[in-house]
DNA sequence: ATTTCAACCACAATCGTTTGCAGAGTTTAT
DNA sequence: ATAAACTCTGCAAACGATTGTGGTTGAAAT
């Protein structure tokens, strides 16, 4: 189907001249004479020649191109780091391959194996919730390919890491919810292993301890998809409220679930901040006209797709091995809104 | 940094039998002697050889890969057209490249040479609100390369296109409008050239003309930057209320216009639905804790990226030349709400 | 007039894979 | 026994771009 363009060959034999002539020319060798490059590059302009990169990849190994995984790309937080990534991307001549995992363990290896064996430069990956094992990233980098991890990261493996301020980010959401007159302040969140998960609890745990609360392990709720399936969110909400004590916040610790948590209570018609309040991790751009607008922890989602790979092309481009490996922590903020309203007291 | 794979060269020394016996063993031809088949492909597979996919690209000519280029990705109308896209690809083994225009024509345009010059083996293509001239496409299809529009679609180029019931789409919504007692709906729209643009207009015309109610230009709004820019809905806005007689509907015709206005009038303390009732097409998942909670035309994303891309592939891997295009138009819905409840009489 | 040396360019190998063709060896038919 | 037919395998040329090596020219130096 697709019609033959234009080779260096065929500008070579227009022209009279070698393929390496043309080649040389075209790259400016001081080979060629000024009025021989002259002369090419005007005929390779008027032909819009445009060396073919598949065999410039094959020649010189390297693709120009990263890719990316993610669990998912209908999700303001990822979708805003992808525009990170591409902005940085862009700017230095790489193409962006972006996967999704859909949070299943399985497609992030194949994806991986997908990506290695087509010879992408370097991989820019948040983990699958399911992923408890990163054998397959391990292996890909042993084999040379350069990884840089953001958001969910694994200890298991070095290389770059790009993260949020997770743990400051939930210490702050439960402070102002705590200053706000909360005390019984439940946090609903994603798989227990990952890493966000794990600094969030951090960060809660710490705010509570500070302002001698005790923690509760029944107000620590997890649900393995992320907010992915409402049922999930439905059950602990109904979990939480089923206690003896119930909760009089909650802090939602990803993005999907902060969002669906609110959707789960308006359709259960438990009130929002009356009953219950509400603080969450989300890069949702409508969280403004929510009902209630809601109380949000707002990531650095462009800035951290930047950085990430400002990292993995530093990589990919340095000469020798790079073994020093750095982990990023970028700002979160805290933006309030009227799911955290000051609690009434009565 | 990267170090070398294994090649089928590898293989054949080892197994000392040349590169093309490797290689048609491996493929199976019926020239190689089954013990041999069997010999290489236990070896190679004891060997984990990939063939690389470079030089198997230079060879064929093709790259098993389909560029998408797209306005916005964060968005969620096109995130799950990717979705959507990703799923078939995936299926039928083709690598996606999405890339984004942000409304640009300038970034559209280099986008397309890019994708082009790289030997995608087909391109997936919603037009950018600024493009008014799609020469870019016409010329690259010229040379070969299989394209399909979808959503925002060019009546300047023959090709498969899919788009969404956006006629239907804004009879229904503005029908419903009129049906709750509104008679003075506005429309706030985007670009006036693009065909959803114009579709969505005739649908709402059509609809108020079955009901004897006049057309006003005035009530037609068009946003160039289709909501990405706050300002410009802000002013539209305040331009429909300086009327002598405002509005007390408003239709917007697009994901972004429908959030944003609804934010607008959030801020300008309008009151909805109130002052106004809104209607407006979009695919934001939480447009029903959207505060009032959103009627909405929701267009069969996921299905669109589907169809779109089985139709590229259909394009891609079909032996003749295809000229006999079709233009497909799936169905949308209308999920009533809050925001467009029954006008009181007063 | 011969040597020297730039300046300019072409040859050919290379990246890894695929594939038409030819050749070697074996079997069958005459 | 010889020709024909068939199996199996290897050679070599592609795909398009890059680059080290080496060859040809002309002019300057001896």
């Amino acid at each position: 189907m697709k019609q033959r363009a234009i080779t260096i060959k065929d500008l070579a034999t227009a022209l009279n001249l070698s393929t390496s002539t043309v080649s040389k020319a075209l790259k400016g060798s001081h080979e060629i004479s000024a009025e021989t490059q002259a002369k090419v590059k005007e005929y390779a302009k008027q032909q819009n020649y445009r060396p073919n990169p598949i065999a410039q990849n094959l020649r010189k190994g390297s693709s120009k191109s990263i890719a990316v995984i993610v669990p998912n790309i209908d999700n303001n937080f990822f979708s805003q780091i992808i525009n990170g990534i591409e902005t940085i991307a862009f700017k230095k001549e790489y193409n962006v391959i972006v996967t999704q995992t859909h949070e299943s363990y399985e497609r992030e290896v194949r994806n991986t194996q997908h990506h290695f064996s087509r010879s992408v430069d370097g991989l820019l990956v948040s983990l699958s919730s399911e992923t408890e094992n990163v054998d397959h990233f391990i292996e890909a980098q042993k084999n040379g390919l350069p990884i840089v991890f953001f958001d969910r990261v694994s200890d298991q493996i070095e290389t770059h890491k790009v993260i949020s301020s997770n743990y400051k980010g939930a210490y702050d959401a439960t402070l102002h919810l705590i200053k706000q007159g909360y005390k019984r302040i439940a946090q609903i969140t994603s798989a227990g292993f990952l890493s966000i998960t794990v600094e969030r609890l951090a960060g809660y745990i710490k705010a509570l301890e500070e302002n001698n609360i005790k923690v509760d392990e029944q107000f620590i709720k997890y649900c393995a998809h992320g907010g992915m399936i409402k049922e999930e969110v439905h059950e602990v909400i109904n979990e939480l409220f089923a206690l003896k004590v119930t909760p009089d916040a909650i802090l939602t610790a990803s993005d999907r679930l902060s969002t669906t948590t609110l959707d789960m209570l308006s359709q259960m018609k438990i009130k929002v901040p009356e009953q219950v309040a509400i603080a969450g991790f989300t890069n949702s751009v409508n969280t403004g006209i929510f009902n209630p607008s809601l109380t949000t922890v707002v990531q650095p989602a462009f800035e951290m797709g930047k950085t990430a790979t400002e990292l993995l092309i530093q990589i990919i481009e340095s000469k020798r091995p790079v073994t020093q490996f750095e982990k990023i922590i970028l700002d979160t903020e805290l933006i309030v809104r009227e799911s955290s309203r000051k609690k009434k007291v009565n």
